[in-house]
RNA sequence: GGAGGGGUUCCCGAGUGGUCAAAGGGAACAGACUGUAAAUCUGUCGGCAGCGCCUUCGGAGGUUCAAAUCCUCCCCCCUCCA
């Protein structure tokens, strides 16, 4: 077993904030003596279907808990989600429906487990407790805060103050999460930066009801391929987990050089050491900063896939942009016809554009290719024989094949 | 409950009877240049078999040859007062 200092340098390690480490050192200490493991809380908002590398910030950490043998409550927010987090937004977020977060759960579980070990991870649902609450019970719990307490939280202020609206029922969301943490008994708490309001609001509920509080580890949020926003599926700058390994190792290497060491010092398994020198080689300009992004995005492919996986889509990358070849996972439909058909259309039919005035619009910008040659006139008709290749732009791809119905 | 301000195309935001599919900015997309990086430049950015037609300016009606713009009712947001 690693020595207190050893773990908690394993647990601080990329994190932003640590709360009462203190009261961590004595809980680990505590933990050791007794053999009880501690009790870590993490808790996901369940909008979206799919887990992307921004969530694996936090689920990387967790993991590191789970390794010092600790037990992982993954909570999955159905109860939350259906009252619309707030957090990060500077407007209200839609709703789920029932059904929404209980599709959307189901996929979190599955793939939780790419990187959680499923032996020590319990996944908890707060409509579990949250459901049974009476209206007395959550007005009761609503009396432990005040407005003024609620409009410190920089999110309401800020919307407050601009004259932006704020719900009712948005005030009620921290004070649930805080519920959450005094439900599971929980020692520790993660989560991103953004959460530390709601964090913090666990702590004082659990004092207030007679609980040890929980530590709070805050750790930052992973910005989003645009550099800017952070990776979320709404804003559609993000890699999933579940997505193709040619799709994670072509976003990977599309980030931008700055946004690549954010990555590497979030992501990567790479020691701070080892990081600090493929920093300095690309500054003093020893190292071509391709070469250590194809690193980054050969490291985390092969987190989701394999190493092997991961040597096959930089080879199909490599074909693809360097050669101007075709990729190996190309798109491909069949598509029945007898007479010619107009290009624009048959775009809008295989999914490469959204419509026959975006498809012209295409044509007309030299975008468009049919079987490696480009297309000028916006009128041109396909013959619907054998199959034909069709690009638009530099990233869609579509194989049409013709049969006659 | 009272008084006032506001809801415009993905976002912000101009537009107060025809010249409006609607300025400007952002985002996005395409082209050039590249390392599918950044920056830059150029173009596109409601739909439709295409300079003509159709559908859009919170919703429903109405006035008019003509409405995002005027009128009526409704819905929603904000500010101040109580």
């Amino acid at each position: 077993m690693a020595s207190i200092d050893e773990q908690i340098a394993l647990i601080e390690r990329g994190c932003v904030e640590c709360i009462a480490r203190e009261e961590l050192v004595h809980k680990l200490q505590r933990s050791e003596e007794t053999g009880v493991p501690l009790r870590i809380k993490a808790g996901f908002d369940p909008t979206a279907p799919d887990l992307h590398l921004g969530h694996t910030v936090l689920l990387q950490k967790l993991k590191h808990f789970q390794d010092l043998g600790h037990d992982i409550y993954f909570l999955i927010g159905d109860f939350t989600g259906m009252i619309g987090d707030p957090t990060g937004k500077s407007e209200t977020r839609k709703a789920l429906t029932r059904e929404d977060v209980a599709r959307n759960a189901e996929s979190y579980k599955e793939q939780v487990f790419k990187i959680l070990d499923p032996e020590r991870t319990r996944v908890v649902f707060n409509s579990e407790w949250l459901g049974a609450l009476d209206s007395f019970a959550m007005i009761r719990l609503a009396s432990e805060l005040t407005v003024a307490r609620m409009l410190e939280r920089e999110d309401f202020k800020v919307r407050f103050r601009e004259g932006n609206p704020i719900s009712i029922h948005e005030f009620l969301y921290p004070l649930i999460q805080g519920y959450d943490s005094v439900a599971l008994k929980a020692d520790v708490e993660i989560g991103g930066t953004d959460q530390l309001f709601n964090l913090l609001m666990g702590r004082d509920l659990q004092r207030s009801r007679g609980q040890e509080p929980q530590v709070v580890l805050t750790l930052p949020l992973l910005e989003g391929l645009d550099g800017v926003n952070k990776m979320s599926k709404s804003l559609g700058n993000y890699i999933g987990i579940t997505e193709s390994a040619n799709d994670i190792y072509g976003k990977l290497l599309s980030v931008s050089d700055t946004l690549m060491f954010r990555y590497f010092d979030l992501l990567s398994d790479l020691s701070g050491e080892e990081i600090q020198k493929l920093r300095n080689g690309m500054e003093s300009g020893e190292m071509h900063p391709k070469v250590i992004k194809q690193q980054l995005a050969r490291e985390l492919t092969a987190r989701f896939w394999s190493a092997e996986e991961a040597e096959r889509a930089e080879q199909n990358f490599d074909q693809v942009f360097k050669k101007g070849g075709l990729p190996d996972d190309l798109a491909e439909m069949t598509m029945q016809a007898t007479d010619p058909v107009w290009l624009p259309q048959l775009l809008v039919d295989a999914g490469l554009v959204t419509s026959t005035s975006e498809g012209r619009r295409m044509i007309k910008q030299n975008a468009v290719s049919v079987d490696g040659e480009k297309v000028v006139d916006m009128g041109a008709m396909i013959d619907p024989q054998g199959e034909v290749l069709l690009k638009v732009g530099k990233l869609r791809y579509c194989r049409v094949q013709f049969v006659k119905p």
